[in-house]
DNA sequence: ATCAAACTTGCACAGTGTGCAAAGTTGCCC
DNA sequence: GGGCAACTTTGCACACTGTGCAAGTTTGAT
């Protein structure tokens, strides 16, 4: 669990960090509007330029949470074994990443809300997930061997899978009732798995 | 079939179209990047003022058609009868829409090869799909009264409606095979409705 | 013909993203 | 340690963007 990182790597993570957190926060105390990529720099205590070496855009820094727990989610997929049955592969990862993260962060159920109100975020976030959903397909093929039509139905798979978590996340955030985000998601998926014709 | 137009609509939707359009052509001679703003409006025959009365932005333009598209099928979904079931629903408008519209227009065929290189592009149609999705999960749901886990199942019904649409038509325009693009798209949303798990 | 409503335009302005070069840090080998 | 290459931060300049505003033009209705 400990990797050898130099001083350098160390402190870029920690301005990455940094300017994420600076984002989220000024977001959040004023909206996403009415923050500057300069007030963000300034709160996180780096230059304007600075920040666009980090990031793209306000959205982009907003998101970068969102992409470190969705290459984690990647990750307990790529760990499944080669053999098991890709929508088994991708149900079970997704407990165990559940499992690993724990509780809900009160700062990411924050962000989430923040999101789902703001066009330009959500249009960001979609865009990566659309880039993970190259990847993702990649994992169920490799699971599928010789299916009859790839790459149709792994594409197809993992389109569902994304749109079932962000569907079931999406609602849960707006009301969660008494189960918690896990379930939810695992009730999603079970929904999406059965046949709709 | 002739609706009263004013002389002011139709001179609008004339400007919005030349707008679409020069976008259209110049990002396919030298690339979206190299478009500015000011480029299309002088195309157009307008000020950049202007664009902007009718544009957010250049993704937004290029995406008129897109648009357009999608909101026909959203009719051809709200003209189905309330008491089908709502995934035959979704397929059967599919089909009529597909029929309606007839062969693929090469330009549009243009676009869609250009969005998918495109980063900005996509994100901006993603977010509009997230639009498009609460209204067909409105229509799904109206066509399941009573079903114990809504709005759950008629989300996720949308989610993978649309997920599997962009799917098929993205693997189309990238391999057409012998079949047409209507038929490559039902044996997408087939494969969709089948069983994973 | 008249006039209000709707549309277009130019201008100003704050904000954005990026190439470039100078200044500052860090890692590493002697 | 000293020194040097590799990397990072910063400031500056610059083209481009999106929007409020007010003045000008066109359209629709009477």
């Amino acid at each position: 669990m400990e990797a050898t990182t130099t001083l350098r790597e160390r402190k870029k993570e920690a301005t990455r960090q940094a300017l994420h957190e600076a984002t989220l926060r000024l977001a959040l105390e004023r909206g996403l509007d009415a923050v500057t990529v300069d007030a963000v720099a300034d709160e996180a205590g780096v230059s304007r330029r600075t920040f666009s070496n980090y990031f793209a855009n306000k959205e982009d820094a907003l998101l970068h949470g969102d992409r470190v727990r969705v290459s984690r989610l990647l990750e307990q997929v790529r760990a499944r074994p080669l053999d098991e049955p890709p929508w088994r592969a991708l149900t079970e990862a997704t407990a165990r990443h559940y499992a690993a993260v724990g509780a809900v962060d009160p700062n990411w159920l924050a962000q989430v809300r923040l999101l789902r109100r703001h066009p330009s975020v959500l249009a960001q976030q979609a865009a990566a997930q659309t880039a993970l959903e190259q990847e993702l397909a990649a994992e169920i093929g490799a699971r599928d061997p010789g299916h009859p039509d790839e790459p149709m139905r792994s594409r197809i798979m993992a389109a569902v899978f994304l749109a079932t978590m962000r569907t079931a996340t999406g609602l849960w955030v707006e009301q969660p009732r008494g189960v918690s985000l896990s379930e939810a998601v695992r009730a999603g998926l079970d929904r999406a798995a059965e046949r709709f014709a």
